[in-house]
Order: structure tokens, then C-alpha cells, then sequence
DNA sequence: GTCTATAGAAAGATAGAC
DNA sequence: GTCTATCTTTCTATAGAC
């Protein structure tokens, strides 16, 4: 019979963080407990201890990887050339990622205040960054003429929170497909920031 | 000497509901005690099940008082004549309403999962009334050939998270006045919509 | 109407066997 | 690596004195 013991760290250790993000979107942080992810991952409480060092942990690092991944697909992304086709690849972008997964979205989103001070520090100094990046391609727009944004920072925000929006409503199956989501999202915004 | 004994029921009744506010709004449904809340209003935790049956109907009151509030309001606003005057009058209203009661529209906006399934259904149509005057603006407007927005609903809800969107980064005495905000944001609005 | 006291359950985290 | 057992704290809610 084949080896069962050794370390299944690499196994487990994901499964904890899928559980506990699943819980802490359904139930939020506060209200999940440590039994309740060791039953949805199949082992005890004490055992989520070898996988990290304390509930405020735990949920940290689901939010900084979160945020990491946010970063990194932005980076890696075909962005096209000036800021109009720039701005539609950030809008198809920002709805496509945060549809993927709706679960960290919401932690990400909802539990900043469940953050230590300096873990809150971090996540929004990740966020400023992808903040910038939208700011960065409305305020050239603005200076090239093509949009009409006189306050280049409220308009980021204001279509962050449209385009972060789509995961309050959307529902798998329903009767828009996601390209024709982010087609008509794409529009209104286009349109809210024209000269 | 004056009595002091007798009934506080309509003093100590508001001072809980505002702490309790004040304190979902801080650190989360789930994260606060009843210990909290009774240390804030200055009475001991037992004497705080005089206003409230339990926690979960002090939730409740708070938000379905907030949603109601809100109802009242947008039916008591002056609304103006046609689409983009009604458009103009709820966009303001939305804007003006929300940031005079963040931790309120914190609540309204964060602990609906909170919620018994009863109660979430009770807010959930009263959430539904509201933006039901929105779209209704929304459509009314499309049909007069005023707006350009194919799908009302969609537009309804990308409106709604844009300017809600605004409670999270206003802060009292920033650089931009709330009479700007809300024309910047309406500028933004009539531009998304537009034909 | 508010207090003290407490019941009864559940939480986060640790120790030590295997 | 996971288990059982447990420490310690804290929670919601109630009972009964004043």
C-alpha cells in the first residue's frame, strides 16, 4: 500500500485558504470560524495552525494574493495604443478578472476593516497601485484632448465603482453574456468621460 | 431633588441604536459585542434586551429605518419636470442622502448577509423600491428618445454603484465641496446615459 | 429601568499523543 | 501532519435583586 503519511502541506494548505474564502464571502470574517474552515477542508481546527499562524493571517494573505494576482494580469495585459483603446482594455479587463472570482473580490472589497493596521496599510498600498494605473491613462487622455475629465482622480473612482459594480448583480447563466456586459459597460463608460 | 427613576425608553432606546450604528459600521455585524454597544450607551449588557428582543432585530431596525428613511425622502424630493431633470434630481438627491448618513448606508450596503432570510427579504424589497424610481427615470427617458441606454436595468445598477461609490472616499473637509461632487458626478451621469 | 450574577455555548489557540 | 483534549476567554441571553 502506498505512502499516505509525509507532508501534504502543498495539498492542504490551498484547500484552506479556498475554504476559508468561500466562508469568509458567504458568512464574512467575523462571523466564520476556525471549525467551520477545518470542516469544509476535512480536518480538525488545530490543524489549520500548521498552515498559517493565526485567523488575521489567513485572511491577510487572501487579500494580498488577491491583489498580487490583480497586478500582475493588469501588467500582463494587451493594452493597445492611446488612451481611448487603453481605457477599453482597463474596463474589459477590470470586469472580466473581478467576475473570475467574485469570492475574493468581496473579501478584498468588505473585510479592509478586519485588517490589523499595518495588514491594512499593505492591501491599500496594492490598490493605490492599480488605482494609479487608471488614473494615469484618464489624466493622459485628459491631456491629449481625447476625454473631458476635468478631475481625472474622482473620475477613476467613479468608474471603479461602476465597473466593480457588475459582481453586486451578476449571476452565472443569466441572460447577458459577459462579453455583452462588458460591451455595455464599456459604452457608459466610454461615454462618461468624453470631451 | 429631581426624580430620577422612570422611564428612559425614548432617550436610552435612540442612544442604542445610534452606538450600535456607529459601531456595525467600524468593525462589522459579527465583530461587535453586545458588551460594545451597552459600554458606549453606558449600561450593562443585560439592560440593553429591554430595547431589542436580540441582536439580529437590532440589525434589522437599523437597516429597514435606513431604507425606509431613504423612500420617504426621494418621495418628499422636488423632482423637477422630464427625464434629465428627474435624472439631475435623483443623481443629487442619491449623492446628498448618502454621504449625511455614511455608517447607515455602510450598514445597509455590507451586512445584508447578515441578515435572517425573512429579514433580508423585507430589505431587499424595500432596496428594490428605490431603484425602481431610477430605472423608471431611466426608461421613460430612453422611450422620449432623450438617453441612449439599450438596457435600463444595467444602466440603473452601473448609476447606482457609481454614486454610492462616492461614501467611499469623501471625507469631511476634503478639497472638493459636496455641491461639486454632486455636479461633477452629474456631469459624469448625463454623459454615460446619453444618446 | 438598570444592576449583578450567571447559565450555557462557542470562540481562538496550544500541548502532546500517535 | 493530524488527532484529541483542553486552557482561557468571550459571547448572547436570562434571572432576579433593587
Amino acid at each position: 500500500m502506498a505512502r499516505k503519511t509525509g507532508s501534504h502541506s502543498q495539498i492542504t494548505g490551498p484547500k484552506v485558504r479556498a475554504a476559508a474564502s468561500r466562508l469568509f464571502a458567504r458568512h464574512g470574517f467575523a462571523a466564520v470560524s476556525m471549525r467551520q474552515i477545518a470542516g469544509e477542508v476535512g480536518v480538525q481546527a488545530g490543524a489549520l495552525y500548521l498552515y498559517t499562524p493565526d485567523k488575521q493571517t489567513l485572511l491577510f494573505d487572501l487579500m494580498r494574493e488577491h491583489m498580487e494576482d490583480l497586478l500582475a494580469a493588469w501588467g500582463a495585459q494587451d493594452k493597445g495604443e492611446g488612451p481611448l483603446a487603453q481605457l477599453e482594455a482597463f474596463v474589459r479587463f477590470h470586469i472580466g478578472f473581478h467576475l473570475e472570482r467574485p469570492d475574493a473580490v468581496f473579501i478584498a472589497y468588505m473585510e479592509l476593516r478586519n485588517l490589523s493596521e499595518v495588514n491594512f496599510a499593505a492591501i491599500e498600498g496594492l490598490r493605490k497601485q492599480y488605482e494609479d494605473a487608471l488614473e494615469q491613462i484618464l489624466r493622459l487622455g485628459q491631456k491629449a484632448g481625447v476625454f473631458g475629465v476635468p478631475d481625472t482622480k474622482l473620475a477613476m473612482m467613479a468608474l471603479i465603482a461602476m465597473l466593480t459594480g457588475v459582481n453586486t448583480w451578476y449571476r452565472e447563466g443569466g441572460r447577458l453574456s459577459r462579453d455583452m456586459i462588458e460591451g455595455i459597460y464599456w459604452d457608459m463608460a466610454r461615454k462618461a468621460v468624453a470631451g
